[in-house]
RNA sequence: UGGGGCGUGGCCAAGCGGCAAGGCGCGGGACUUUGGAUCCCGUAUUCGGAGGUUCGAAUCCUCCCGCCCCAACCA
């Protein structure tokens, strides 16, 4: 198959990159960084992170560095270190040998720390939590400088030395930079760089009582590792004033930081505390639940890793707020999986079809295209019988307008099979339909009209020879294109995101399809074997996604 | 009332003084042994608004309006 290079879009960052690269700025380099913090898991919003992260890196010849800004112990663990790397990976990306940690810096940073204490331009404050907070000041009020701002040098280094050492509770002194407590920007209303936590890192242990804050971490981190572009979201552009005021008082590499708007897609959530509400009140099994936006999510519904990064390549990058159809996500899935995904016949909800004048007993192999897009692909072959099960949607009574399946008296192809004619219908005391009965015609073999005009195809199995399956019908987890501007974001859920169909037929060739595995039911969608819940004796499928389905458009206008 | 950003069709998004790319969606048609796929065609006299500069503006200037972020010892 042959890719067909897509041209990728100009966005600002490239353009800034390649600036430089014309001005010689970093020689030529471009090393990035993903720089994700281990405290949850990975969503769709940050596959754009990762994708312009690494992708620009790649596409400039550099590379892409996966750093753990780990200063926060008490909200971090090696679970979530674990399940980050190995998403990133399934994603596609490769960082080589430079799998780094901000903790691998705590030394060096407290050195820094020291020297700035040195400068004069770092203090440990006495003040509380709620002093620091009122002294800083409001939006449109200044900040007042603390008592403690004017320590001597030799007091602030054996205060520090000794915050250090353990001499001090949790939360009694803090080491802050001096800044400006006028500053319009609050970031640099001297910021916290240094507070007293004793709790044991993941990676650290009990070495360290006192933990660098974000903000005093992340410039010096990316210093550190001779990145040279630097690319976060918008949030940070009012930080960056203050990274770079840090590396220029240090006097060490500078990076260049580029902000662009995070991505958020329509019909989904990806608030951290919203995310976690989800699954600890058991509104999805799980953070692999696969209505959830996590990118562990969208891998056990079946996305594909070249599906997300096309997702995230197609929404541009730019700095305005956006928030893009989920469609275009469920697009891009269905343009790959169409190219790849095998086909096969499964009848979710089964309608017994009786073929009257076909012999009983007998049983033919039917041959069956596996992808009409990939010839290589090849064909298999499906048993036939009398005694089929097809989808109840594919028979009505009467039957509406511009309804081209089957009904009394009307003809449809059974694909790769037989033209069929309904004959006659079985309903139960209530009313219900039981049984559908048609002849076939003969000639029809493989599914040839000769020339007869038959609009209708419709999928089948063969009764006794199809085997059963656990069928997940996923959809949008909420109904609302934007659930966080309900008044209650629960309002939101849809009563119809899941549907477990447990009485699915499939045909035989589905029989012990490996887990993850990938197909296309004819007429119906992309669905995958469940990671986590199926076996070989009880397959459990999820629907990925659901094909275009014009029918339903027609009948829902009326 | 402070600081920082952003406003191009339903949703994204190119465009950077020469007269509105593209994708998704939507509507219509062709084709079809998936009402799938594919292929055509249509979908902003107009770029948040008002002035101004210019032969010419979405692009430059001025003012106005709207939206987002910031007052964690979170990241």
């Amino acid at each position: 198959m042959s890719e067909e290079p897509r041209e990728k879009p100009s966005n600002f960052i490239r353009d800034i990159i390649l600036e430089h690269n014309a001005s010689g700025r970093f020689g030529g380099n471009v090393i990035t960084r993903f720089p994700p913090e281990p405290n949850g898991y990975l969503h769709i919003g940050h596959a754009q992170a990762i994708s312009i992260d690494f992708g620009l890196a790649r596409e400039f010849g550099g590379r892409c560095h996966l750093r753990f800004d780990d200063t926060n112990p008490t909200k971090e663990s090696q679970e979530y270190v674990d399940s980050i790397i190995d998403t990133v990976r399934w994603l596609g990306y490769d960082w080589g040998q430079h799998l780094y940690y901000a903790s691998d810096y705590f030394e060096q940073l407290y050195a820094w720390a020291v020297q700035l204490i040195k400068a004069g331009n770092a203090y440990v404050d006495d003040l509380t939590q709620e002093q620091i907070s009122e002294y800083r000041g409001t939006l449109t009020e200044p900040g007042r400088e603390s008592p403690y701002r004017n320590r001597s040098v030799e007091e602030n280094l054996d205060l520090f030395a000794r915050m250090r050492a353990g001499e001090y509770d949790d939360g009694t002194k803090t080491l802050r930079a001096k800044i400006d407590m006028a500053s319009g920007n609050i970031n640099l209303r001297d910021p916290v760089m240094y507070r007293i936590r004793k709790a044991s890192h993941h990676r650290t242990g009990d070495a360290w009582c006192i933990y660098p804050m974000y903000d005093w971490a992340h410039g010096q981190s990316d210093s550190i590792e001779g990145i040279t572009h630097s690319i976060c979201t918008l949030e940070y552009e009012d930080h960056r004033p203050l990274y770079d005021w840090y590396l220029d008082q240090l006097g060490v590499h500078h990076p260049q930081q580029i902000e662009f708007a995070r991505l958020s897609v329509s019909h989904i959530i990806t608030s951290k505390r919203k995310l976690l509400e989800l699954v600890q009140q058991g509104i999805v099994s799980g953070w692999d639940d696969p209505r959830m936006p996590t990118l562990a999510g969208l891998r056990r519904r079946g996305y594909t890793p070249e599906a997300i990064r096309d997702f995230t390549e197609r929404v541009g990058t730019a700095k305005a707020a956006k928030v893009v159809d989920i469609a275009l996500l469920e697009h891009c899935l269905r343009e790959d999986l169409n190219r790849r995904a095998e086909r096969r016949m499964a009848v979710l909800r089964p309608l017994k079809l009786v073929i009257e004048n076909y012999p009983e007993g007998q049983v033919e192999a039917m041959e069956a295209v596996n992808n009409p897009e990939d010839p290589a692909a090849g064909t298999r072959k499906v048993p036939f019988s009398r005694v089929l099960y097809i989808e109840q949607d594919d028979f009505r009574d009467p039957a509406p307008p511009k309804y081209f399946r089957l009904s009394p008296g009307a003809e449809v192809r059974l694909r790769y099979a037989y033209i069929v004619k309904c004959t006659g219908v079985e309903r139960d005391s209530a009313g219900q339909v039981t049984t559908v009965r048609g002849t076939y015609d003969p000639d029809s073999r493989g599914g040839d009209s000769r020339g007869r005009r038959v609009k209708g195809t419709i999928h089948w199995v063969s009764a006794s020879h199809s085997i059963p399956a656990e069928v997940r019908l996923y959809d949008h987890l909420f109904a609302a294109p934007r659930p966080d501007d309900a008044d209650d974001w629960h309002t939101a859920l849809s009563p119809s995101s899941l549907e477990v169909v447990r009485s699915a037929r499939l045909e035989p060739a589905l029989a012990g399809s490996d887990r993850g595995s990938r197909f296309q039911f004819e007429r119906q969608g992309y669905f995958c074997v469940d990671e986590r819940d199926s076996s070989p004796s009880q397959l459990v499928f999820n629907r990925s996604v659901g094909l275009r389905d014009t029918w339903a458009k027609i009948e829902s206008k009326g």
